[in-house]
DNA sequence: GCTGATGAAGG
DNA sequence: TCCCTTCATCAGCG
């Protein structure tokens, strides 16, 4: 049959094994440029779900067939033979074909990949979808860019199932009606358990079901079904038509070859899976579920009436009854103003949200996708945010636990994972590369001495520190003559204990090697959220050395969310409302952090100056960010910082697969949360890689301020991690 | 069943 | 002019 979508007409045909497909391959006199492999599948899980038909695409035919076994081992040489593969997250397509296969290098075999998703995040506006920007779904972006009218075979087979399903109901209804009973009576007893059902009715229920069991795309016939599958393979090639030309005019080639040199690394990743302590998680639910229900016992008995913490204006009208006022909203801030005047109600309200999002988020939903062997497997879409970071279900496991009322440990979700493994992550990555940009104007003195021994000299020569070239740069950390860092612990740990050391501590010993032109004194890095409190305390009037540290402490913690608003681009009204203080004091935090770091202030102003005048910017690795609205121009300021770290970290995971790889390691990369990669290392023996992967994520020639990482280590549970010390 | 609002969590 | 996200629940709509 043929199909037109967007103007362009494409033969479809079903097969039933490759060897037409093979055929039809060969007699092209020219190798097509792309292929396009697409499944339709049973289920989401990456590991559970099995394809049962695909689509093949080159030259504008396509083939439908029946994902067997033998078939996708066969489709390997077609997709070989053309040498790109495009489909729309194709990650998902690799899992799909090692699950048929039984064979997880499969998709390792594939001499390269490319992804829509990919394509369109290089070309699309870098709105994000809660912006109104595009969705990366691929029925939205054909509904809008491709053809309208293509979700027409989408339709079909919807409207088939719902007729099935109808008739199929229609079935049961004369047979129930047999037995005096009505449709709507039935379900209410079925569902509302309303009546008890006599057993000879559920019987004719179970037969009924038994013959006409939920139709799924499965039984939808070949000629609804075969047009339904061609047309995403279509829309995929289409697309990869329509978006390249974009990407090469945007000069995205190279972050495009980039994305597509990771994505087999991400299947990887995502085919390890993590490890999951089962026993713990149903132990810890159940403590969970009792802690939630003696709560619910208790806001039921404060409010005088049932109800749950979602149900937002019931809540209202409780309070408007006890105060006489309705709340514009019941959010953590309202609840918490309440509960700081001694409302135990919004207290208990306040933790029963936390209480419940946490069993139903880390415990329900982590045991029933670990149910199919144990393991947690998440997906990394690398795609998806418009800066260029990975996102995923993964990335926000709470750090700390939960405890009940008597202030017992209850539940830890990080507790769960159970890995002998390396966590690396960068120290401070997006303060640093905001330093780093500041350099191109100077350098702001606050924030790079935060970092580095920025216009500090050595005490010995005399000589000032040199950012701009790679030797110069590794001398940041240079100690006195004499002294060690083995000894500085030892002697901490003398004193402190378990307590750990920051590199600050080291440089207030008077070790390090660098000192500040105008004090005479040891350079000591920058503590940038006291810097911007202190600054702005002294514009509220306040002495702070004449504070109580308390206090001090306090408001250190309103700089420090302060910064990294004002970061993002936040002004005052806001931050007054987030960070729950006056207009006045919000205005000085902000008088505050320009004082502490100007040439901050004169980045922001320049990016968007920058975006008048070309309408993109583009970021370290050469990734550029499209708007065309003025008024959104300040979200880039952000956007090129989180995105420079982002194609960083996603160029060190390339490298650190090469070195796996090279050196036979059978250590795997298994997670990466934004700034920090999770590696499981089974054997002890291979210890010493870390090291070199710790050396690999510092290198950064192009950036000028000095790239920390640090390793945490934990043979038993992700909660267990604790710092090792790499000397 | 879908969508938007709201609120929990991560960087 | 608060940045990038995911996931769960509830209420209202068709």
């Amino acid at each position: 049959m043929e199909i037109t979508i967007g103007g362009e007409t494409y033969n479809v045909q079903y097969v039933e094994t490759m060897r037409e497909v093979w055929d039809a391959l060969s007699k092209e006199r020219v190798k097509p440029k792309w292929c396009v492999y697409d499944v339709e599948t049973d289920g989401l899980h990456i590991k559970k779900a099995r394809p049962y038909i695909g689509a093949f695409l080159f030259a504008k035919k396509v083939f439908v067939f029946p994902t067997t076994k033998e078939n996708c081992n066969h489709l390997l040489y077609c997709i070989n033979h053309i040498g790109m593969l495009y489909n729309h997250n194709i990650n998902f397509d690799m899992h799909m074909t090692a699950n048929i296969t039984e064979d997880d290098e499969w998709p390792l075999k594939v001499k390269r990949y490319g992804d829509t998703m990919g394509l369109c995040r290089l070309s699309f506006e870098a709105i994000s979808e809660r912006d109104g920007g595009d969705s990366l779904r691929l029925k939205p972006i054909m509904d809008k860019y491709i053809d309208p009218t293509a979700s027409r075979f989408e339709k079909a087979v919807k409207k088939w199932l719902s007729d099935k399903k109808a008739a199929d109901r229609k079935v049961l209804i004369a047979l129930l009606r047999g037995h005096g009973w009505t449709m709507k009576r039935f379900e209410e007893a079925l569902n509302k358990g309303t009546e008890p059902i006599p057993e000879e009715v559920m019987k004719t229920f179970w037969t009924w079901r038994n013959e006409y069991p939920e139709p799924t795309y499965k039984d939808v016939p070949l000629e609804i079904l075969m047009p339904y599958v061609a047309v995403d393979a279509i829309g995929v090639d289409l697309l990869v038509k329509k978006a390249l030309p974009v990407v090469y005019h945007r000069k995205q080639q190279h972050i495009m070859e980039t994305e597509w040199d990771l994505l087999p690394h991400v299947y990887e990743m995502e085919r390890q899976g993590i490890p999951v302590d089962r026993e713990y998680l149903m132990d810890a639910g159940e403590k969970l579920d009792a802690y939630i229900k003696r709560l619910q016992a208790k806001a039921e008995e404060l409010a005088g009436r049932k109800f749950s913490v979602g149900q937002h204006a019931v809540i209202k009208d409780i309070y408007e009854e006890r105060t006489g006022e309705r709340p514009d909203s019941t959010d953590k801030k309202f609840l918490k103003f309440m509960a700081d005047g001694g409302d135990e109600l919004a207290k208990t309200i306040s933790t029963l949200r936390r209480l419940e999002k946490w069993k139903s988020t880390y415990i329900d939903r982590i045991l029933e996708v670990s149910e199919y062997d144990g393991k947690f497997y998440t997906l990394m879409n690398q795609f998806n945010p418009v800066s260029g970071r990975f996102s995923g279900d993964a990335q926000q496991f709470p750090k700390d636990p939960i405890k009940d009322e008597n202030g017992e440990v209850i539940f830890h979700p990080r507790r769960a994972f159970k890995m002998r493994g390396y966590y690396i992550d960068f120290s401070q990555v997006e303060l640093r590369m905001q330093a780093h940009y500041t350099l191109y104007l100077g350098g702001d003195l606050n924030l790079c001495r935060a970092y580095m021994p920025f216009k500090c000299v050595h005490y010995k020569t005399g000589e000032e520190y040199d950012y701009k070239t790679v030797e110069g740069r590794a001398r940041w950390n240079e100690l006195k003559e004499g002294a060690s860092l083995q000894e500085f612990d030892k002697m901490w740990k003398a004193q402190h204990g378990d307590k750990e050391w920051e590199f600050a501590d080291v440089c207030r010993a008077g070790l390090t090697a660098w000192v500040v032109p105008e004090t005479g004194e040891p350079w000591t890095p920058t503590d940038v959220h006291t810097m911007t409190t202190l600054k702005a305390l002294r514009i509220m009037g306040f002495v702070p050395e004449e504070m109580d540290p308390k206090d001090i402490k306090w408001w250190r913690s309103k700089g420090k969310t302060f910064n990294f608003m004002r970061n993002y681009g936040g002004g005052d009204a806001k931050a007054a409302e987030t960070l729950d203080i006056s207009l006045e004091a919000a205005k000085a935090m902000n008088r505050g952090y320009s004082e502490a770091f100007p040439l901050v202030v004169t980045y922001q102003n320049m990016v968007i100056n920058e975006m008048r005048r070309k309408g993109y910017c583009q970021n370290m690795s050469g990734r550029r960010y499209y708007l065309s609205e003025p008024w959104k121009f300040y979200k880039v300021a952000n956007y090129l910082i989180q995105g420079s770290c982002a194609d960083d970290l996603k160029k060190k995971m390339i490298r650190i697969a090469k070195f796996i790889k090279e050196n036979n390691l059978k250590m795997r990369m298994v997670l990466c949360v934004h700034d920090e990669i999770q590696f499981r290392v089974d054997d002890p023996a291979e210890d010493w890689a870390i090291p070199h992967i710790k050396r690999i994520m510092e290198d950064c020639p192009d950036i000028m301020v000095p790239i920390v990482a640090e390793v945490d280590f934990s043979d038993t549970y992700w909660s267990e991690k604790r710092s090792v010390l790499l000397v």
